[in-house]
DNA sequence: AGCACGCCGACT
DNA sequence: GTCGGCGTGCTC
């Protein structure tokens, strides 16, 4: 058993196998499946993943692994099979599958060196001045200096220097030192005595360990003792005390105290929802559960029972929750009631904090973990049950590669592992809702809110009717009486804004020429700060013009409605409002969010007004009035989905008011309040949205009665982008079934992205077993043009964004 | 990816 | 003739 089967670091389709390596000697026993380890490959040296330890090999001559990269495994024999799982299913190489499991932390970093082997007298006049004496340079000084990459190339022909390979990224442990006796205490009592008077610090450690004689922390026993480590030093040299370093986490959690929490009495709903749950976790039987549950019906309460069932069984949780969602709120109800067991996973963290959560994890120190979509791979190895809340968000799904979706990697892991996963959310996707109805997903349903509370009322108010009134302004009359209201009457109120679609941007008055990005067809927003212009999706910026660039008018001015223009008109309207506003722009800076919400909560403002991010998770029984701005402003994106979008996103609004004993009331402004999206989010009627909104989508042959797989072409050249696209819409009608039905070459929503083009080509599909056979085809077949021609093809199955 | 090898044009 | 352009193929 010396051979070991790697996947390398390359992320190429030439590379996209194993390869086999010799174990040397002295690494036999110590290389396992799930290591990563640095191995020689062609002239370099780089990382790789081991799959297997074996004994055979069709090969005669094997290069050796020259080291181990952990000394554990980083994936364990499930997220083994998973990544090639992941990778056969989205057609992504197996290393971006195993790399998306793991914290960026353990992400290889590679440097180049070029290291002297000549004498100093050999040296040309040239490397004389690029050394300068050192023995080893950086790769990259080379194009600082005056030489050129094929001059160093022709002094490594002539033996004068070597090109060295590094492989950085091994475990960054934060450790901390320890001191601690290296002799029994009677010894260091007679060593006590031995020691002259005058090394009165070295006694006075002595007398220290001769009362304490457990490790203390050096930092600690500097303090208490007000020496440093000068007088430390000759007592370490003698080993009469020891150094012993300790890992520590950098849990950003560790200050802070947790109320502990005991399970609340189940009401009869919740009761009968959970029974199917915990009978599952005790079969170790894999059953996908959709639990569909009003806002405020105590669906984390189930989680957490269902979770307490699991940790008493031994076993351990993963629970996803959107990130926008992952607020202090939701991590003190898992911490408040597991406390230690818990570690949390968001991209809030520092790179250092994800390792240490994950380290946990994989140290097995926690058995639930709360996070968002990559917490999936938590390398746990004894899933007692998987619970995905707020089951609709679109985070779930990866928006670049590996493009999969938590959720179905979340049932692959189920199966695996013979436990429940639960799928919770007051507005279901209509793909889960669907499968709940055709028994795939075991339907659980809670109808009603906790403390009997009833869901609040909600007033649609139309703007059209406004506008014909003369109320200019963005707040209705009915809005603005009743903020009023509340804030006299000391309650809360947040007023929420869609900003997709209702981005600042700046247009001529006079000839309507709209700013556009240089390298993307798509207008410029307006940032008020900087007094500049920047694109959203690449990061172009440009100064905000005095004048139109095209007819020289100096009546250009800026439009839409931001979050902080609704701000300005707000304070202007009722003046003495005490108003927070969360957006980008005002949580950008570490543990800003927080502190917004807190001083929120603490009642130091009557008015939230936010976008996206205070739609979920936020619970304030102070908040009797919500407002939405722009119920309809996801409505005209082009996109099947924006119905269903806008009904969950009007659903979830909704629900953060009244959640406590004040009743709610909620006031949605619309320009188009008679849709059925907006009409039955208003009357939370989630079935009868279910039956409208399937019925376009049978008609429109929209998911979830076809698959959709989206094919987008990119490249520098227009016209070769729209070539390229129209031969592949041919080659996918040649090869797949009649039944299919492929739609394009279209451009996409947003044709020019970063000075490329892009095409797409949807296909739509019931089944269709060589799709991905067929795909494979299609990126060999480009496989040239994509590595020299600078050709991007991406095949999204099953995607959420259509841009 | 990164590198070597190899075959063509334009220069000391 | 040779230096250097980049198309092609390989990495256990």
């Amino acid at each position: 058993m010396n051979i070991a089967r790697v996947i390398v670091d390359v992320p190429t389709s030439q590379t996209n196998r194993p390869f086999d390596y010799k174990i040397p000697d002295s690494l036999i026993g110590v290389v396992a499946p799930g290591m990563r380890v640095i191995i020689p490959f062609g002239p370099r040296k780089i990382m790789g993943f081991v799959l297997e330890v074996t004994d055979q090999t069709s090969f005669t001559r094997l290069k050796k692994i020259q080291d181990v990269m952990d000394l554990t495994p980083v994936l364990t024999h499930e997220l083994i099979q998973l990544g090639r799982w992941i990778s056969e299913t989205t057609l992504c190489f197996y290393v971006s599958a195993y790399q998306a499991m793991l914290p960026q932390l353990l992400k290889a970093k590679y440097e180049k060196e070029l290291w002297l082997l000549a004498e100093h007298e050999d040296l040309t006049e040239d490397l004389e001045r690029l050394f300068g004496g050192r023995g080893v340079v950086p790769y990259e000084e080379i194009e600082a200096s005056s030489l050129s990459y094929s001059q160093i190339q022709k002094r490594i022909h002539e033996g004068l220097v070597e090109v060295h390979y590094k492989v950085k990224g091994k475990e960054t442990k934060k450790k901390e030192t320890y001191i601690v006796p290296g002799i029994p205490s009677h010894r260091l009592e007679e060593i006590y005595h031995d020691t002259p008077k005058q090394a009165k610090k070295q006694r006075l450690i002595l007398a220290f360990f001769i009362e304490y004689p457990d490790e203390i922390l050096q930092k600690k026993l500097l303090e208490e003792l007000k020496t440093t480590r000068a007088s430390l030093k000759p007592l370490l040299d003698k080993e009469i005390l020891k150094t012993v370093y300790k890992e520590v986490y950098r849990d950003p959690y560790q200050q802070r105290e947790y109320e502990r929490t005991t399970p609340f009495p189940l009401t009869e709903e919740q009761q009968e929802a959970i029974e199917p749950v915990l009978a599952s976790i005790e079969d170790k039987r894999h059953v996908p559960f959709l639990l569909h549950g009003v806002t405020g019906s105590g669906k984390t309460e189930v989680y957490l029972q269902s979770i307490q069932q699991v940790l008493d069984d031994g076993r351990e949780a993963i629970v996803l929750v959107p990130e926008i969602a992952l607020t202090p709120q939701m991590v003190e109800r898992f911490k408040g009631r597991f406390g230690s067991r818990v570690a949390v996973l968001h991209s809030a963290l520092s790179a250092g904090e994800k390792f240490d959560e994950w380290r946990k994890i994989q140290r097995k120190e926690v058995q639930v973990v709360v996070g968002a979509r990559s917490a999936i791979f938590a390398p746990f190895e004894n899933i007692g049950i998987i619970i995905i809340d707020e089951e609709h968000e679109s985070s779930y799904k990866q928006e670049d590669y590996p493009r999969y979706h938590a959720r179905d990697v979340a049932i692959e892991r189920g199966k695996y592992h013979h436990c429940p996963v639960v799928l919770g959310s007051a507005t279901p996707t209509l793909e889960s809702f669907a499968r709940a109805q055709k028994d795939v997903y075991k339907l659980l349903t809670l109808k009603k809110r906790m403390n009997n509370a009833s869901m609040p009322e909600v007033e649609l108010v139309d703007m059209r009717k406004e506008l014909h009134a003369g109320n200019r302004s963005m707040f209705s009359i009915q809005l603005r009486e009743k903020i009023e209201d509340r804030i006299q009457k000391g309650e809360q109120v947040v007023l929420f804004l869609n900003r997709r679609g209702y981005s600042t941007f700046v247009m001529c008055r006079d000839c309507g020429e709209v700013k556009e990005c240089p390298h993307c067809d798509i207008a410029l927003t307006y940032h008020r700060k900087a007094e500049r212009l920047k694109c959203h999706y690449c990061s172009h910026e440009e100064p905000m013009p005095t004048i139109c660039p095209s007819c020289e008018s100096d009546t250009i001015r800026y439009f839409g409605t931001g979050t902080q223009k609704v701000e300005e008109s707000l304070n202007q309207l009722i003046p003495d409002a005490r108003i927070i506003r969360m957006d980008v722009d005002t949580t950008r800076r570490k543990g800003a969010h927080e502190r917004l919400l807190t001083k929120f909560a603490d009642k130091e403002a009557d008015i939230l007004l936010g976008t996206q991010m205070i739609a979920k998770g936020l619970d304030f029984g102070n908040v009797t009035l919500v407002g939405v701005l722009a119920a309809d402003s996801l409505l005209h994106l082009p996109d099947f989905r924006s119905s269903e979008k806008t009904f969950q996103l009007l659903t979830q609004v909704s629900g953060r008011a009244g959640r406590h004993t004040l009743p709610g009331e909620v006031i949605v402004q619309s320009y188009t309040p008679e849709h059925y999206s907006i009409e039955m989010a208003s009357q939370y009627d989630f079935e009868s949205f279910y039956k409208k909104e399937m019925k376009m989508r049978k008609t429109f042959r929209y998911p979830p009665y076809y698959f959709l797989t989206l094919l987008t072409v990119s490249h520098p050249n227009h016209l070769y982008t729209m070539d390229v696209t129209q031969k592949i819409v041919q080659f996918l009608r040649d090869h797949l079934s009649d039944q299919a039905i492929i739609l394009g070459p279209t451009p996409s929503p947003l044709t020019r992205i970063k000075d490329r083009y892009r095409y797409q080509c949807m296909i739509k599909y019931r089944n269709e077993p060589t799709l991905h056979k067929v795909m494979n085809r299609l990126f060999q077949i480009y496989e040239d043009a994509i590595q020299q021609k600078d050709l991007q093809l991406t095949i999204d199955f099953q995607p959420y964004q259509l841009m």
